[in-house]
DNA sequence: CATGAATGAGCATTCATTCAT
DNA sequence: TATGAATGAATGCTCATTCAT
């Protein structure tokens, strides 16, 4: 009698939710994202929006947490690498590689648009404490093995790496002759470059 | 009847809304800084501020062209130098100083927050582009005198500084433990390292 | 393949539904009480809901229709007294027994507050004339009999028995120290006094 | 230069929102009442409805104050007087003089079916208490002069009076046959016939 | 019948901007 | 020129109701 919700199909109208955020925040920042374009994007009536996402904020956050999340995964699945100056160069070029998704550096933008909003800026951090920790690690083990200067420490090693990464996510969006493919290659030699010591 | 305007009132008194929607911007981001905050700030009345600006984006985009022409007199005032690199560190140190302004960092994300409404988009881009003309002066004065490396084109070089100093300027935004100042010296360094080439 | 519907299954489910609707329309008034709170305390689906009644007015129509029938069944057991006055003050005592149900009260509040809403306006002065009838009778009686005063006409005297009664449930309502039971016998004594005459 | 404000217009302008408010909450209820529908009766636009008040709710409770007040105005006028019963029977009448506006027992309806919202209930509660400690003083005058009877407590009898108006107010909204000032004299013989005892 | 996902009309509220004084 | 009251378009969100399963 009671049809056992279904949840892949409940999922799956959330993803949609989600990519449509991801797309119109991208295009045009949050405040501009209306929620009822959001809505068309998706293809989905104005009601249904609020079934799968409390607030407006409420999606934003989720798009957040897929982010934070993905980045552990990919943490997890380098646990065993005995190289951790290779680590941290695949780390780095697989941001390069995100921000050839051309809505990713958008998205980043409109994000940082609204940071004074208290819960917006405790994902973010949260966000950027999954990044440093997972990169953290590998600094140290790069320290310990000799393969990663130690004249800073990892923790401000690991500040210089987010803030090499952030600008270059920061340049792909806003300057059209800076592209992720053909900088790419270059991020991940100065990375190499810094991380050696200069 | 027409009493005479007296510019240099008039001056100040735009130079105050400047000021406050400098401050607010920051604060806020763009659409979280509304006109009445931006008022209240400024310490006038709300019909007040139409007489200076047309609009809001009209001051958003007076605040960028005031940082535009400041970093057209900075160049003006470099000119006559002959050590082109100890000129681009200095040029990469001053936007380490402008970070430890805390509006600054704040402001800028704010604007990038809002960077797909289109005239803003073009003050961002003609700024971009001002900073580039000057750095890439003196990039090329330091490739033809030996001091700056030649592996990679003057304008790449251009957009890897522009990188640096926007991400220092993110990461003192973000970053509580990233201070410009205790930063700086370090900045300064991996510039240099970085155009004198891995 | 129609399923002959189970007519007691269903009458328990509305009733379900009734108690629900009840309890919520005095917790929360008429638009405070929304069909899916309703549903939840009913502990059924939303959709449910509107196999048993089509919109929630009708809900609402259904519980005064509810209350209107126990007023004529109340009646009918009545008959064959000969005592009006005695009559009289029992129904008159019944109302405060009613207000001991906190719930019924707080219903009352509700509906009035949706009096303008013709089909329950209507349904109210259906419910306000099925009361009045009943009372009618035995104030005519009482008269006939000399129990009760005959300077008012009946249908005066008819309207200020239920002025009190709604009173009497107003004040239950609103007034913590103003309990059903502590001034049910206060109640009967001064209507008894109201129907003598001054 | 600064204009100053003109405190009487804008007084003036609250009062005539205050009125539409009135008229709309009586013929429709809270909620029916819509924003824009006060505003068109007001005759003005949506946003100068929020100049005046913050929300709906402070709408309705300005309204509520005001009422608040009027009656604690109307007991200082009867300061001075020595005849406690003639007072309480006046203070009696003029309930039924107000219930002659026919807004006022439709508003007070409208405001007792969002009782549930505590910042209405706390100000309802206020405006009884107001009405309470005004009767409270005459009532108990008038027990220690003999003119009003001892045998229940002045507070008992002070929600009693309050039963009667309210009971009163109720009828001439419900009853069409029941008017205000059909009825106002037999208001008075009752709780004069009350206050003496039965 | 029972369910709950989907819908979209409707609402309170915000805010940049205008304009009479 | 300075002011702030007035405006109304635009927005996020709620909720009764429908309908496929």
């Amino acid at each position: 009698m009671a049809r056992p919700v279904d949840p892949e199909r409940r999922a799956a109208r959330r993803l949609q939710i989600v990519d449509a955020g991801l797309t119109v925040f991208a295009e045009r920042g949050y405040d501009g994202a209306t929620t009822a374009r959001i809505c068309r994007r998706a293809g989905i009536g104005s009601g249904t929006f609020f079934h799968y996402f409390a607030t407006k904020a409420d999606l934003l956050l989720a798009i957040l947490e897929l982010g934070t999340a993905e980045t552990r995964e990919r943490a997890a699945g380098l646990e065993g690498r005995t190289d951790p100056l290779g680590v941290l160069l695949e780390l780095v070029a697989s941001t390069a590689d995100d921000a050839a998704d051309a809505r990713i550096p958008g998205f980043v933008r409109a994000v940082t648009g609204v940071m004074h909003v208290p819960r917006i800026a405790e994902a973010l951090a949260a966000d950027d404490a999954a990044q440093r920790e997972v990169l953290l690690v590998w600094v140290e083990r790069g320290q310990a093995r000799g393969e990663v200067r130690t004249d800073l420490t990892a923790a401000r090693l690991v500040s210089w790496l987010v803030l090499l990464t952030g600008g270059f996510l920061e340049r792909v969006a806003v300057d059209e002759a800076f592209t992720a493919e053909g900088e790419r290659e270059l991020l991940v030699a100065t990375v190499r470059s810094f991380l050696r010591g200069g």
